[in-house]
DNA sequence: GACCAGGCACATC
DNA sequence: GATGTGCATGGT
C-alpha cells in the first residue's frame, strides 16, 4: 500500500484548509464538550454549552457546585443528559480531588499516566480521554473517532476489524510527534466524514478520490 | 416517521 | 472475548 497517513493528511488539508479546532474558549469548556459530544452532533452540544454559559457555569468550580440534577437540566439539549451529567460530575470530581481543581496541574502530568487516570473515570473512554488530552491539554494523543475509522476502513487503508488502538497506532506510528498536526488531522477526518464519507458514501466529489487504490471503496 | 450524530458502560452468552 | 442494548435530544 503506497498511501501513508501523511499523504491523506496533506490531501485533506489541501482540500479543506485549516479547521481551527477545537471549538471552545477554554480548556474546561473543551473538556465539557468532549463528554457532551459522545455519540451526539456538535449542534446539540453547542446548545447545551450555551445553557451553561448563560447560567455562568463554564468554570470548573461553578459546575462542581451544581447538583447533578441541575447540571442535567442545563445540558439537556445534548441528549443522554442524565447519563452525561453523571459523567461530567465524575470527571470534575476527579480534577477537584486529585488536582485540587487545577487543569493546569493536571495537564502537567505525564501524558500516558494522565491518560490512564482519565480512563479510570466512569464515562471517560478512549476517544473522550484523547480529546481532552489533545484539545484541552495540548498533549500528544491522537483522537480516533467513528469518522476516522470509517474513512480508513472504507478505503481499505486498515483492516475492517481494526479497533481503536490499532487505528491509533497506524496513524501515530507514521506521523511526526506534532500536536498541531494531530489536532488538524482529526478535525479533517471529521470534516471529510461529515461532507462525503457518510454512512451512505458520496464519493464522487471527495478529495480522497485521488488517493484511492484501484480496488476502490470497501463496503462497510 | 425513520435515520443519524465527534461513545461508553454494562448485561448476557 | 464477542455481541447486544440502554442512554435522549434535535436536525434532515
Amino acid at each position: 500500500m503506497s498511501t501513508y497517513p501523511v499523504d491523506i493528511y496533506e490531501r485533506l488539508l489541501q482540500a479543506f484548509g485549516h479547521q481551527d479546532w477545537w471549538p471552545g474558549d477554554s480548556p474546561f469548556e473543551v473538556m465539557v464538550g468532549a463528554v457532551l459530544t459522545q455519540n451526539t452532533s456538535w449542534k446539540n452540544v453547542e446548545k447545551a454549552i450555551d445553557n451553561l454559559r448563560d447560567a455562568d457555569c463554564l468554570r470548573l468550580a461553578d459546575v462542581h457546585q451544581l447538583k447533578v440534577e441541575e447540571l442535567a437540566e442545563l445540558i439537556r439539549p445534548a441528549g443522554y443528559y442524565r447519563l452525561k451529567a453523571r459523567r461530567l460530575k465524575n470527571l470534575i470530581d476527579f480534577v477537584a480531588d486529585r488536582y485540587d481543581g487545577s487543569l493546569e496541574a493536571m495537564f502537567a502530568v505525564d501524558v500516558s499516566q494522565l491518560r490512564e487516570e482519565l480512563l479510570g473515570i466512569n464515562g471517560i473512554g478512549p476517544e473522550t480521554a484523547d480529546s481532552i488530552l489533545l484539545y484541552a491539554g495540548d498533549l500528544l494523543s491522537f483522537v480516533v473517532d467513528n469518522y476516522t475509522a470509517r474513512v480508513l476502513k472504507r478505503h481499505g487503508w486498515i483492516e475492517p476489524e481494526a479497533d481503536y488502538y490499532a487505528i491509533q497506532d497506524f496513524l501515530a506510528s507514521s506521523l511526526p510527534d506534532d500536536v498541531q498536526l494531530y489536532n488538524e488531522f482529526h478535525a479533517l477526518f471529521v470534516r471529510v466524514g461529515n461532507s462525503y464519507c457518510r454512512k451512505t458514501p458520496q464519493c464522487d466529489q471527495c478529495p480522497l478520490n485521488e488517493l484511492l487504490p484501484e480496488s476502490g471503496i470497501v463496503d462497510l
